[in-house]
DNA sequence: GTCTATACCTAGATAGAC
DNA sequence: GTCTATCTAGGTATAGAC
């Protein structure tokens, strides 16, 4: 009779598989792609440089996974901050500042889903990647121009211009870091964006 | 007496250099850097791979010769075309559709000068490039600012806004590649830039 | 299943002949 | 000064003991 997995040991094993996949993330959060080493990650997760290989067939496998993970997770809460009720303008306003805000205060993940150097299989997860986040911002651009209150104009170029913007300024941190200067970087960016939507001006934003 | 190069000597081993210098910016503008090994670059230019250390003390050092050079000249034709006449909205539209144009005709060395995964030194680099990009753009949308034509707005996240917008749409290019397309595309970035800077809408794009 | 030890490969850098 | 050949370091992946 062949030998089954019991119920306790598969969820062991996936146990030590997310384990695995935790630490990487908080590796490559800390130290960038191109140093998180299977030896860096294995350390930080407490096993040996060879068990990882329990769990993944690659480093690749395993980076592509830490990849999928966290920007799942951000295309998740920007989605659905976009699918939050309002205008089309002020779903904008708040799913750049939802945005801007998890990148700021995880400026570490942030700049690894962004921009942070990386080999290729993880280059295209992240192509991918921004080109979600830029079909849920045209979508509401969109639906901006549908209804009236945005112009006429090209949703993706528009989306891609806002995902550039909050990615440049993440990159090289504009100015202080302080409490003050985050959330008036934050109304700024806002602003912007809505600007760059074709937003009428509002009062609140002279 | 002491020996001395003579200028015939001194300007064989310059053009040596210059040679070299531009033989790796071609290899890295075809492959990027990650790919961009001595051994190829040494190919590309007809020696071999260890005379390059006659001319560079490491790799590192000529990469980023290299990224200066190239980057050098990205600025300096920009800030020539945004100080050419014309009025500070003016201006800004022709300087963003002489950024993206460069970049589209030439992306393989846009994408090395924006995007394409390098070691830290060129990093470094990349970040001054593009400072040196926003630093432009923030002082033709502070002129328009001081002379009435835009609203008050916080010109580095801007500037920094357009920067980002072109490399994005850059290094992930939307749509087809026929000329017609490069130049609606070019037209609708202009637009966009325009409306982020908060120009008023002008007739031509509607 | 996990560890230790190691094989293997790539790529930067160096030494010595010419 | 340039080439050929080689050294070395760092990192992925594997083999075999426990």
């Amino acid at each position: 009779m062949a030998y089954r997995k019991t119920p306790a040991e598969i969820s062991r094993l996936e146990a030590a598989r997310e384990h695995l996949i935790a630490c990487a993330t908080s590796v490559v959060t800390e130290v960038g792609w191109s140093q998180a080493s299977v030896t860096a990650v294995a350390d930080s997760a407490g096993i040996a440089a060879g068990s990882v290989y329990q769990h993944f067939a690659s480093k690749t496998a395993l980076a592509v996974e830490v990849f999928r993970r966290a920007a799942g997770r951000e295309v998740d809460v920007l989605g659905g901050v976009l699918r939050e009720p309002g205008s089309p303008v002020e779903r904008l306003g708040r799913g750049v500042e939802v945005f801007a805000r998890r990148a700021l205060e995880n400026s570490g993940l942030a700049y690894a889903l962004l921009a942070a150097p990386a080999e290729p299989a993880v280059g295209a997860e992240r192509l991918d990647f921004r080109r979600r986040y830029r079909a849920l911002f045209a979508d509401v651009v969109h639906e901006g121009i549908a209804s009236g209150v945005l112009p006429a104009q090209n949703t993706e170029i528009t989306a891609a211009a806002l995902t550039g913007a909050v990615g440049e300024v993440l990159v090289d941190p504009l100015g202080s870091r302080d409490e003050g200067a985050n959330e008036r970087l934050l109304a700024e960016l806002v602003a912007m964006a809505l600007r760059c939507a074709g937003a009428p001006p509002s009062p609140q934003h002279p």
